[in-house]
RNA sequence: CGGGGAGUGGCGCAGCCUGGUAGCGCAUCUGUUUUGGGAACAGAGGGUCGCAGGUUCGAAUCCUGUCUCCCCGACCA
């Protein structure tokens, strides 16, 4: 067995922290941007986002969504009307005050005074107020009901602290935001829409979660239930990697969305929200990257195949392209996933052994490398992201299918890796699942210094709120955990609380968090 | 926002203490030789040293302010 080198130069296990930097700037993902806390998102990183937009939109879709949008700028006085609401989001909201810039004497550029803002207003953090707004102006009867919009837009958090896609001041998401006649209906939107997420992550982008409920210190600001899905990373840590929120009546006594009901009456609608973001990217990299950079899931590759032809600079190189690009077009017929593939040949100039490495750490599913002498067999040399090291000789392991074959067996391989990657994370998330820890010295002890590579705890709780709630809390800060979510599907508590001793009421798993 | 670290060609760094007008590796360009596995050799191009002030005959280097990034903490759907 001979010593991989690898495509990145740190390893996760050296330093997780950094590797996933390296990943992004590697990968050709996202830099910084100058701006705080801001990031520009590279092609490649773009593109995985608009797989991700395009698959979770064709879900929405077809849960009767339509989408709208609604303006970046939302009136102070708007947002002030639900209080909790305020309360959550006042301390990290950007605030527009002036319409014009004058110059200063100096060569630069102020806010004119003259130009202030009558009424302040604010860069939409979310949407609630905003579209509530519109909901009352849309809602007249139950015949109006249910109304089911999303949006896709970019929303600012002016966060303290930030990180390259899991938490940045400005990004990218989806929000969508339901009205419904009674609390039934509305508790199924927020069902639906947990569901849904579930069910994109897992089968799009290959990432096991764990679907629940939020304790009541981890709500929505202003929501009445909280679900959330809950990924584990590779170094053990919880991203929330999707939410819906059942806001009960009080987003709609806020902006006053009612409805005339059968019998003629006024009656409040029971509103839902939910959303996913850019910070799924982050999610993605931290389940699936390796020592040699990003795996992109087939199902969100923007190239699931990239074909890269030795050309050598000489006359041989035309019949050469030649066959690589049958080979393409020959792909490209075939489907994967339920989509057409999506084939990429790559004919920049430069070796195709060194722009192999580049597609390596993009985390292209399949590379297919084409030489004068593959052509004279009739084959190809085909690489798979999921399996590039032969360990018995510490080199690519390349695989050599003619070109039918690899046309016929690359929607085989591609489906395969969909379901590996899903599969090898779920199984790396199960074997750090600790279920048996049933008193705080336990916890303790597992969360301990010499503890590595933690991962979740589910222990059982007496569920308190108020003070009870906040003196549980702080024994888990005191470990640096956090609550994740309640899972559904669980069986019911049989034991005693950890935290209080009481009788559990319920399941919950605790956790480091992104 | 508090503590710590850092900003020098595209990337990674040295130089700073002890001021004298910028260097290394990789990458890039050109040429030659190679050619089935992350090519070699030679030559070349590219930087007002994050930004703004200050001290000085002279500032990447010293001083002040400021912006951005990284780590820890607080905060955080």
């Amino acid at each position: 067995m001979s010593a991989i080198r690898h495509a990145l130069s740190i390893k996760r296990e050296d330093d997780f922290a950094q590797w996933y930097q390296e990943v992004i700037s590697a990968a050709d993902m996202a830099e910084e941007s100058g701006v705080r806390g801001c990031m520009v998102i590279k092609p490649w990183g773009y593109g995985i986002w608009e797989r991700m937009q395009r698959l979770l939109d064709d879900r929405i879709k077809q849960a009767g969504v339509q989408n709208a949008y609604f303006p970046l700028f939302i009136p102070l006085a708007n947002f002030e009307r639900e209080a909790a609401h305020v309360e959550g989001f006042a301390k990290e909201m950007a605030v527009v005050t002036h319409h014009r810039l004058i110059a200063d004497g100096e060569g630069g550029l102020v806010p004119d005074p003259a130009a202030k803002l009558e009424e302040p207003l604010v860069v939409r953090p979310t949407s609630e107020t905003i579209i509530g707004d519109a909901m009352s102006r849309w809602i007249q009867s139950w015949r109006d009901l249910p109304l089911k919009l999303n949006q896709w837009a970019n929303v600012v958090r002016w966060e303290m602290r930030t990180r390259m896609f899991l938490r940045t001041s400005e990004f990218l998401w989806q929000e969508g935001h339901t009205a419904h006649a009674t609390a039934e209906e509305a508790k199924v939107e927020t069902m639906r829409a947990l569901e849904m997420y579930r069910a994109f992550a897992e089968e799009d982008v290959a990432l096991p979660v764990i679907a629940g409920e939020k304790p009541e210190n981890e709500r929505f600001p202003g929501a009445r239930e909280t679900w959330s899905i809950e990924a584990m990373m590779q170094d053990g840590k919880a991203l929330q990697a999707g939410t819906s929120h059942y806001l009960g009546t009080n987003f709609a006594e806020a902006a006053n969305i009612r409805y005339q009901d059968r019998e003629g009456g006024q009656e409040l609608c029971h509103t839902v929200s939910w959303g996913m973001s850019t910070r799924m990217v982050g999610g993605l990299i931290m389940t699936h990257g390796d020592d040699d950079g990003l795996r992109v899931p087939p199902a969100l590759a923007p190239f699931q195949v990239v074909i890269l032809p030795m050309l050598r600079d000489k006359p041989e190189d035309a019949a050469l392209l030649e066959y690589c690009e049958a080979l393409r077009a020959s792909l490209a017929g075939q489907s994967a996933l339920g989509e057409p593939l999506r084939v990429l040949l790559d004919t920049r100039p430069g070796k195709a052994a060194a722009k192999r490495w580049d597609w390596v750490r993009k985390g292209a599913p399949v590379i297919i490398e084409v030489g004068g002498r593959d052509m004279e067999n009739g084959v190809v040399s085909l690489l798979r992201r999921d399996a590039l090291w032969d360990i018995n000789t510490g080199k690519p392991a390349f695989e050599n299918p003619t070109c039918e074959a690899a046309a016929q067996t690359v929607p085989t391989i591609l489906a395969g890796m969909q379901s590996g990657l899903f599969t090898e994370a779920r199984d790396r998330r199960e074997a750090n699942i600790i279920r048996d820890i049933t008193d705080m010295a336990g916890l303790s002890e597992y969360y301990g210094e010499d503890q590595h590579r933690p991962g979740w705890v589910e222990v059982q709780w007496s569920k308190p709120s108020g003070e009870g709630l906040e003196a549980v809390i702080s024994q888990l800060k005191a470990l640096k955990l956090t609550f994740r979510n309640v899972p559904m599907n669980t069986p019911p508590a049989d034991g005693s609380c950890i935290f209080t001793g009481k009788p559990a009421v319920e399941r919950i798993y605790v956790a480091r968090a992104y």
